[in-house]
DNA sequence: ATGAACCTTCCTGTCACTGGAAGGTCAAGA
DNA sequence: TCTTGACCTTCCAGTGACAGGAAGGTTCAT
């Protein structure tokens, strides 16, 4: 199939597949006419490309974890450490914004918003 | 001062004082050899711009707060609808993270972590 | 035969810097 | 006076993960 049933099927962008396979993650075949061919494994694996790109796994986390769906001889243990890491990694981005958002939101409710140009915000943003 | 000064006293590298010339945020004088020179508002300026970048304001976001910030006759409400619609962005990066993180726990559980190929996280990332 | 809807490659832009090369300037020590 | 080292300057390239668009080839239906 050429590379826009392979972008319907898969849920990702035609450009989005061309720079994946730039960055050899996939390999089509090429027809004749030298348009992309791609076979349901393929669709298959870009799938499994979206899916683990929305979880929030960088390009190369997904490229390990694309090489291990393909190793029928892997240990889930290989795959279970990327998962945990990552989500360390999340763990720590939601306490980040978190405090952000209280510092942020004190902020906020210190400030009258109205015509007048005292503003704690920029006080704060000043200072702190 | 010059910009290594500035650095130090803003807690900005002096490649990001530079950076922040270039797209128009601070216009430091320049002595008779050419090096930059900045004054104190100057490095007021950079510290505010370190805080709001640390708070999560993009640049542009950052150059409407430090025109406010400068703009004597503004009113408050503007800078609390600037902090506002930022609270709002971090909130749902919060619940994207958060919904995230719950469905990555739950995979992280379901997979032994064994010498054995079979593995729950693949074969939801490869069906989901 | 023509037009639309595909497909191709290549180049540029995004955001907010960071690293590095090549070279000028300044202050302190031998 | 010379030199060394720490500054400073500009400019170019790279990051991550694509998106937009130009210029041109292919396919299919009418």
């Amino acid at each position: 199939m050429n590379i826009g049933e392979a972008s319907g099927r898969s849920g990702l962008p035609a450009k989005t597949i061309r720079y994946y396979e730039d960055i050899g993650l996939i390999r089509p075949d090429r027809g004749d006419n030298g348009y992309r061919d791609y076979r349901a494994g393929d669709v298959h694996k870009l799938r499994f490309l979206h899916r683990s790109r929305s979880l929030g796994f960088s390009v190369e986390e997904c490229r390990q974890l694309l090489a291990l769906y393909e190793d029928k001889s892997r240990a889930s243990a290989d795959v279970k450490d990327i998962a945990t890491t990552k989500l360390t990694e999340i763990d720590r981005k939601i306490r980040e914004l978190t405090e952000l958002r209280r510092t942020l939101e004190h902020l906020v409710h210190a400030c009258h918003g109205n015509e007048r140009p005292d503003c704690p915000i920029l006080e704060e943003l000043s200072e702190g």
